[in-house]
Order: C-alpha cells, then sequence, then structure tokens
DNA sequence: TATGAATGAGTATTCATTCAT
DNA sequence: GATGAATGAATACTCATTCAT
C-alpha cells in the first residue's frame, strides 16, 4: 500500500479515511460494509482495496488517524499547564475534544474494545508518545515538591485520561453525564486533593 | 420466553447461559456462533430459541447474569469497610474477582462497549443497585466529616471502577499493569490524598 | 460430508449432484454458479455446502459419478464379446453411451483437462478398475494366439477409448465424425488390421 | 486489432503473445491475470488491449501461435516418410515436439476442451491445412497398393494424433506413459499390423 | 418438546476493461 | 502511444433463524 501518491491520491485516500470513520464509528467494524463505505468516499469498491489491503487494515488506519488527532488536540491543550490546573484542563481537554468530535472520540475508546489484538498496542505506543512531554512536566512539578510523592505520572495520566472518557462516552455510558459541573467538581476534587480528610 | 420452567428446564437454561458467556467474551457477539454454543452446551440450536428470543437477547441476558454475579461480590467485599480503607479495598475487589473470572470481568466490560445501546442502561441499573448500600455509607461517612465535601458519591465509586478496571483489562490493554504494586500505589495515593501536597 | 442418510436426503444430494453435472458439463468448473446449481436442484445454497465441503469438492464428485456410471456401461457392453469384435464393440459402446448421455460423455473428458490435479488419479483408478476384467480376457486371448503379441492390453485398451473418444467428443472436436460410417469403418480396419498390407 | 505494425510493435505483440501462452499454458484461461501477463510481457495492461480487443481474442491468438508452430513441426519430421515408418514418425514427432516444448504441447491440447466454441474449428482447420501434404502421400501409396484399402486419411492422422497425444499428455494423464518403450511398440504394432492374427 | 436440516440474505474481494494523464 | 489507476460486476460461502420430523 506504500507508493508514491499524487496530491488528487492523497486527497481520495483521506476521503476514504473519512468514510471508513464514520462508518466504524457507528456500525463498528463487523456491521460496516466496504461498498457503502465506497459510496460515501464517492469511490469504487476497487479503489479502496489499492489504499488499503483489506477491511481490518482500514479499521486499523482509521483508529490509528483518530487516536493521532485527539492525542495531538489533548497534548496541546496542556503544554502550558500549572500541576494545580493539571486535572481540570485535561479532564476539559476531553471535553473540548468530544465537543467538536464526538464520532471520533468515541470511536477512539471502542476500537479498543472490538479489535484489541492490534489496537491496543497501537493505543499505548501513540498514547506514550503524545504525552511524554505532559509527563516529563509533571515529573519536574514532582521534584520541585509542588506534587505528592510516589506518583507514578504515567499511571496518573491514564488514571485521569479514562475517567475523563468515562464521562464523556458517557452520553451513552454514564447518566451522571448528564450533571457536568458536578462530575467535573468530584473529578477534580478527587484527583487533586484525595478523598481523605 | 416466560413460562413456567421445571428444574430440568432451568438447568437447561442455565448451561446455555454459560455456554453463550465463554463464547461472548471470548469472541465478541458477531463472531460468536449460535450452533457452537447449542454444541457447548450440549443441546440443540433450536432450544436456544425456545429459552432466548434471539441472538442479541441471549447476548443481554448473558451480560446481566455476569454483571449480576460480578457487582454482588464487589458489593459483598465491601460490606463492612473503614472509609481510610475504603480505595484500597474496591480495588482489591475488582483484583480478586478477576483473578478468578477473568473470562466474565472482560466480558462485562467489554460487551458496554459492543452493544451500547441496550447494554449501557443495563449496567447502570445493576450497578447502582448493587452499590446503593455502599454509596449510602459513604454519604454518612462524609456527614461525620469522614470524608471530604463535595464529592458525589456515586460519581466516586464510578470513577474508582472504571480505573480498576483500566489496570484489570490491562493484561490487554495497559502496559503498566505489569507492576502491580506500583499501580495500586499510585491509585490508592490519588484517590485517598489528591495528587497536589 | 460423511453421515447417515434418511432416503429423501440420498434424493437431495442427488438432486444436487445432477443439477451440478449438467452445469459442470455445460459451462466448466469456472464459469458456473453455485446459486444457480442450487436453484436448478430445488435447494438452497446452504444444502450444497452441506452435502459438498465446497464448489471443488462438488466438482470431484460429479466427476466421480459420471465416470463411474460411464465405465460400468462400457464395461458391460464387453462382458462377452469375441476378440474380433472388440474394437467394434469397444467403439460402438462410446457410441450408445454417447447418444443417450452426450452431456456426461463429453463431462468426462473435459474434467480431466479442466482440474487436472485430482481428476487424472480418479479417472485411472476407475478406468483401470472398470476395465480389468476387459483386460484380463484380452490377455487369455493373447495367450491362446487369437490376438497378436506384443500388445499391453492396457495400453490397446486406452488407445480405442480415446480415439473413440475423439470421434464423439466429435460434434465439437471433429468433422470427420459426421460422417460416422467411414470414421468407424476406418478405426475398426486400422485396429484390426493395421495400416500396412 | 490490425493496424500497420512497425518493427518495434512487432516485437511487442510478439512479448505479449510469449507472456500470454506461458500463463494460460500454466494456469488456463480463467485463473490467467491479464494483469500478470502485462508485467510478465513488461508492458502496461493497456497495451495488451492495443493489441488485442480482450481477453478471449488473445487467448485464441496463442492457441493459433501454438498450434501453428506444433505443426509445422510435425509435419515437416513427415515430408520424406516411407509408409511402413509412417506411425513412428509421427509418433516420435509427437515425442520430439513435446520434449522441447512440453508447456506448449500440453497448451493445444487443452485449449481444445477449455473453450471449444471458436477453438475447435480453428483447430481443425490448422491441422487439415498443414497436414494436407501428408495426407496426399498416403492416398497416393494407398493407391500404389501400399497400404490397406478402405481407410480414410483424415481420420487416420487424426487417430494416430490423438493416440500420440494421450501418451504424451500423459506426464500427467496416463500411468502408462514411463514405460515408454512398452507404450510405442504397442502404439506401432497395433497401428501398422491390426491387432488380429 | 427437542432436534438439526434447510434456507437465503448478506459481504469481502478479484479482475477484465476503460480512460485520464 | 503507453500507462496503470479506477471501476463495479460477479460469486463462493457463512450463519441466524425457521420448521418438519
Amino acid at each position: 500500500m506504500f507508493f508514491k501518491m499524487t496530491k488528487n491520491q492523497i486527497e481520495r485516500k483521506l476521503k476514504i479515511l473519512k468514510a471508513a470513520i464514520a462508518s466504524f464509528a457507528n456500525s463498528g467494524f463487523h456491521l460496516s460494509d466496504i461498498g457503502a463505505i465506497a459510496k460515501t468516499a464517492g469511490v469504487g469498491k476497487g479503489a479502496i482495496y489499492r489504499y488499503f489491503s483489506n477491511k481490518e487494515e482500514l479499521f486499523f488506519e482509521s483508529v490509528k488517524f483518530c487516536t493521532d488527532e485527539m492525542y495531538d488536540f489533548i497534548s496541546a491543550k496542556l503544554e502550558n499547564t500549572d500541576p494545580d490546573q493539571f486535572v481540570e484542563t485535561l479532564f476539559d481537554a476531553h471535553k473540548d475534544y468530544y465537543s467538536e468530535n464526538k464520532e471520533t472520540y468515541l470511536f477512539v475508546t471502542k476500537a479498543l474494545i472490538e479489535m484489541p489484538e492490534r489496537m491496543v498496542s497501537l493505543f499505548h505506543t501513540i498514547h506514550a508518545q503524545k504525552m511524554q512531554n505532559i509527563c516529563r512536566k509533571l515529573e519536574e512539578n514532582a521534584e520541585k515538591g509542588k506534587i505528592r510523592q510516589g506518583i507514578d505520572t504515567k499511571v496518573l495520566v491514564k488514571m485521569i485520561d479514562v475517567v475523563s472518557n468515562l464521562f464523556f462516552l458517557t452520553d451513552e455510558i454514564s447518566p451522571e453525564a448528564d450533571n457536568y459541573d458536578a462530575v467535573k467538581k468530584t473529578v477534580t476534587t478527587v484527583f487533586n486533593s484525595g478523598i481523605l480528610k
């Protein structure tokens, strides 16, 4: 699937990818129909097989594309954040991305479950790479005594991620999400100050 | 699917359910084969359609069965727990259930994603019902000043749940899971005392 | 594909086989459509896959069925033949079978070419087995001095077979076949008495 | 497909034909891939459609090319043969051509079966034309009393052809072929002197 | 009542042919 | 003229569901 592409072909491939993402996000892998994706993309079925070796590959590339985009967005938001704003900022970053890219957001999370074999390592690779800088800064702050000792920053970031996920997946997943402010308050309080007095 | 069942029929239905759970947990909804489930259960394909109206219903009932069982187990472990042991106990409850019921544990979590439509409300219903007592106790402790104000206990419990999930799904989902102790320390520290000093 | 069949199922399988033979004989392997064969046989597509594991197997069984039938017919005709009638009788046997089973006759011959891998050894096995008695008798006659020495009977029988084939395949294959009597005279003369005076 | 071709174009067309023959001979009509043939020939797919109107035409021309070549070879070998050497010489001619052009030899024979519609009349045309001289000589010899009366020479030549075919197709088609000498002895004996004493 | 044989809708993928570059 | 990217018709096979036995 690697050959030098003209500008037109790059656009073509992108159209296919967009159509595939929409379909996979809505219907999942098994219920998505290559023919329908082709129609949506405005290309022939054959074109899909020119750019992607098979349905699974198309799915994989779709996930990759979305995951990349999403964590670029999230890590950008975290660039210059004080430690005491970190939880809130990360939570809000999820919220913001979700608001504008509901489909993609859900897709990334679902993909991990639907096709665990390859997706999982893809996800961790991308996540680790994109969040690398963020983790480094957290560690600097730990050294400066600004955040509590004994916290593994990689684990921490993933915790906040997954909790945020929970509540944005949540239109679907969690009824509490309706009350966004209450949820956010709980999350930031717990993460910043802990449960115990 | 509702008729008075003899003891024999109840056993029959249970055998089908067990076989279905095993298949759905391993292969997911779409790749599971009704014929194969029937064979595993030691019944004819027709029998499945006597007890369950269709494949989706069978899936739904399978998830319900597992979710029930799992949260019975978890809530039992939390019965008489001090607030300062709460996070650790809940985390350990996940760990314990997971250790003995890996298949079921993963199935419950995946099911939410694979078939969101009906599963989600099922899950929240069961979760809310089983964790009701637990939440009530947490609230009592909050009133007594033992845990921090401003925390919605339902949200809190689900946060801990999902974080625990994250790291037990993690054979598959998260590389950090290998180092169980480090993960647990981070989780309990963050939840108990917060990130910030 | 081997299970105890009821009388009904045996009929069913036979209907499929007949439809398959008709299609393969007319259109060859690649142009034959499983769906169309099912329709002709008056069964669902699925039924074909119950009785035959795949298209290739169906083809194989079709050829086997026809080859069996054809050489049963031919060898029966040769049962009590004098050596000086042998060539003519064998030639006529081909002619007779062909007249009543044109489709099958052509199919057997074509199959050898279309799917050489397995067909060829099948053909030789069946041919050797069915013609065994015929060859033995020829050899007895050779010992009694009634037919010329130095002739390998197996080779001889196949020669006559293939020459007969040539002229019955011939509606399609050979224009000479139109004049059946002339062809037959040449064939019997050559085989019985040779070319040279 | 008829236009004045430059020397370059003639070479181009020939390269395509050679590649097509190789592919058709090995894989048959249906399994041969135009794209692969183009690649082997070192031209674009489009070029094939410049020189041949479609796949069937390409197959037809491939067969024609090979049949021409083969019967040129065979008839040349028979140029100055005594009648009593005729059978052996023709048989050997097949053998010789086969030895040096196994692929082509098999292709010509198979093609008749695979695409009977047009191939058959092509074959008979070429065969009749190339063997014309040979048949005439046989007839002269018949008139001179050197060969038996009542033999249609066209039928005879085809008989010998097809029998030879049988045993050279036979790497694949006939187990007897292993013992070449025994086969040849039987064939020449039968054709020259007949079966009966 | 239980069985599993039969049904046929549904789908990924290939490949001859066309045509823009 | 030559190329090879794009097209989309064509097709074997699976599997949820039904229903005769």
